[in-house]
RNA sequence: GGCUCUGUGGUCAAGCGGUCAAGACUCCGCCCUCUCACGGCGGCUACCCGAGUUCGAAUCUCGGCAGAGUCACCA
């Protein structure tokens, strides 16, 4: 057979020469150890935790290392294209702070590897795809649907394994005449890799192919002996062709990616050879997975984990540094402790590495990002906190007037959100997420202050509620400090009968009517409608005094 | 079904032939305390199973089992 005929008659258009490509796309001048990365998501926009947690091991190993990190969009699935996808990407990216060097962008590419969208790149595939098949490695595929489906019957019967390969691919038989016939008359083709494996063979004469994974070690597979498809009917490569022929003209050092493509290796590392080139060192990530209601372990998906978007927790209000804390957490094991070591470093200053990365996949544990979350926004100045609540606000609830009202003042705010933080022991780490501390302080704001509580039983059995409140309102002091101002209380509770002690309540119950806490949880049901809340006295500073009378006044006249 | 990956408490995990098998989160109890939170102390709960190698196995080998992934002109 004449392939060099062959590639003409199949690619008659002109191409430019794989050398071609290789002077334009030179190896990167990069300083010794610098990591290229790249993250290539289809284009539907729909971004989840677990895109992240890849797209964050990208980032760290080109950015720590001084390398390159570059978006290219792999849209050479025609079917599934979303309008302003790319954008999306990208800002939900940027907003967990993982920013690109280089590749697809809202203002055009930047950077000298591209075309960095795979649809843009057909005469690049193309030119490598004809030289393939020049050297004999691919051919033209004529089968259809129908008859590959016949094809996967047969096996079926037969019980051998599924696809085209050795005596199965049909169309290896061609002769030149009979594909230049075909090709005339317009039939369509596919090209498939000419493969020389051959999974046949006795078990023990089978070749296996040795693949050393930076996070995984040592991997071990029969080789690849299916003709995969590389070049679609409509000219389109296939993932695994696009892949090696991108990771290798854009200079990938570290290909970061899902342990889904562990199957596929194979072919990647025949075609890798095919082309002569190096492949580059593969990380596959064990995948985050989710409990099913079975209750069984299962991958994340799209479509069926749709509150597993980032979208999710962006609309919860999660701070992004929270929710890139806790990536970390399940990303190195050894973060933890680094973090309990440095509490105040800034975590780009940890050194992520791939070796210490899980192989088996993590379950998403919202109580732990929770208890993350909380650590991290007790190192949040209450003005940057408050910036992210009025982001979240606009962005969320641009029309719930409680949340709006409550965030009218600025000054005010985040006095309400540092309260309790600045003890210079054991601070109060009330904040979780937007939405939960919204809820959380609504009674700070008399638009939204309602009471929730019922008085404790203790006092309103006997019937003392009232006059707490009135003896409270008349030896009430603004300007008392905290200490006065508590002796006050406890005057009070001795007076009516309560123990000043909680422990003497406790111990001699029949002794007294309560204690000093029941008596403050009359005040705190009036003041703020709930029986827990911080210090009393803290936030009557804050509330200020008109509104601490008016509250008082506002309860004794609704029980009058 | 073939191939591949994974298997330590409820969750995430240290561990690399000798440990009373770390730690974090959750849960429970106690302490601190005017409530809640915070903090402190303590507790429950784990090496998938079975052989083998070895003086000795969570760690090495083999065989099961379980979960996950993959077998497209999707990525």
């Amino acid at each position: 057979m004449d392939y060099e005929r062959l590639a003409e008659i199949l690619f008659p258009e002109h191409l430019e020469s794989p050398e071609y490509y290789e002077t334009i796309y030179p190896l990167r001048d990069l300083p010794e150890g610098a990591k290229v990365t790249r993250l290539g998501p289809s284009p539907t926009g729909f971004i989840h935790l677990g895109n992240l947690y890849g797209a964050f091991v990208d980032e760290r190993l080109a950015h720590q290392s001084g390398g390159v990190f570059f978006l290219r969009i792999e849209d050479t699935d025609d079917k599934r294209q979303v309008e302003g996808a790319v954008e999306t990407i990208i800002n939900s990216l940027r907003f967990f702070s993982i920013n690109f060097d280089e590749g697809a962008g809202i203002d055009g590419d930047t950077g000298d590897y591209g075309d960095y969208t795979q649809s843009k790149r057909g005469p690049i595939y193309r030119a490598f795809a004809k030289r393939l098949v020049a050297e004999g490695k691919a051919y033209p595929c004529f089968l259809t649907e129908e008859e590959i489906a016949e094809i996967r019957e047969k096996q079926q019967e037969l019980k051998v394994n599924p696809g085209i390969y050795g005596k199965w691919a049909r169309s290896r038989e061609l002769t030149l005449e009979e594909i230049h016939k075909k090709v005339n008359m317009g039939e369509e083709f596919v090209i498939r890799l000419k493969s020389d494996g051959d999974l046949s063979k006795p078990e023990d004469q089978i070749r296996r192919i040795s693949v050393k994974d930076a996070i995984r070690g040592e991997l071990s597979m029969p080789e690849n002996d299916q003709d995969v498809v590389i070049l679609k009917k409509t000219g389109i490569p296939t993932y695994h062709f696009a892949h090696v022929i991108d990771d290798h003209l854009m200079r990938t050092t570290h290909v970061v990616r899902g342990a889904e493509w562990l199957p596929s290796l194979p072919i990647h590392v025949e075609l890798f050879e095919k082309l002569g080139w190096e492949p580059p060192i593969y990380c596959h990530t064990a995948q985050l997975m989710k409990l099913d209601e079975e209750g069984n372990k299962r991958n994340l998906s799209k479509r069926l984990d749709p509150e597993l978007s980032l979208d999710y927790y962006r609309r919860e209000g999660y701070h992004p540094k929270a929710v890139r804390e806790y990536l970390l957490t399940i990303l190195n094991s050894n973060f933890e402790e680094w973090r309990i070591a440095n509490p105040d470093a800034d975590v780009d200053e940890f050194q992520f590495t791939l070796e210490k990365m899980s192989n088996s996949g993590a379950l998403f544990d919202l109580n732990k990002l929770n208890d993350v979350s909380k650590e991290v926004l007790l190192k949040v100045p209450a003005s940057e906190i408050y910036d992210f609540l009025r982001a979240w606000a606009d962005e969320f609830r641009p029309d719930d007037q409680a949340v709006q009202t409550m965030l009218a003042d600025r000054a005010y705010m985040e006095r309400v959100l540092d309260i309790g933080r600045n003890a210079e022991r054991n601070p109060r780490k009330d904040h979780i997420f937007a939405r939960q501390m919204m809820e959380n302080l609504t009674y700070f704001f008399d638009e939204t202050f309602q009471i929730t509580d019922p008085m404790p039983e203790e006092v309103v059995n006997a019937g003392d509620v009232r006059v707490i409140l009135e003896k409270y309102l008349a030896t009430y002091d603004h300007s008392d400090d905290n200490e006065t101002w508590f002796n006050k209380i406890r005057e009070i509770t001795d007076e009516l009968g309560y123990a000043v002690k909680p422990k003497d309540y406790k111990k001699h119950p029949e002794d007294y009517k309560g204690h000093v806490g029941h008596v403050s949880t009359v005040i705190r049901v009036a003041l703020m409608g709930r029986q827990q809340s911080p210090d009393v006295w803290e936030i009557q500073q804050i509330l200020g005094e008109d509104r601490v009378r008016a509250r008082l006044n506002r309860y004794l006249e609704t029980i009058a």
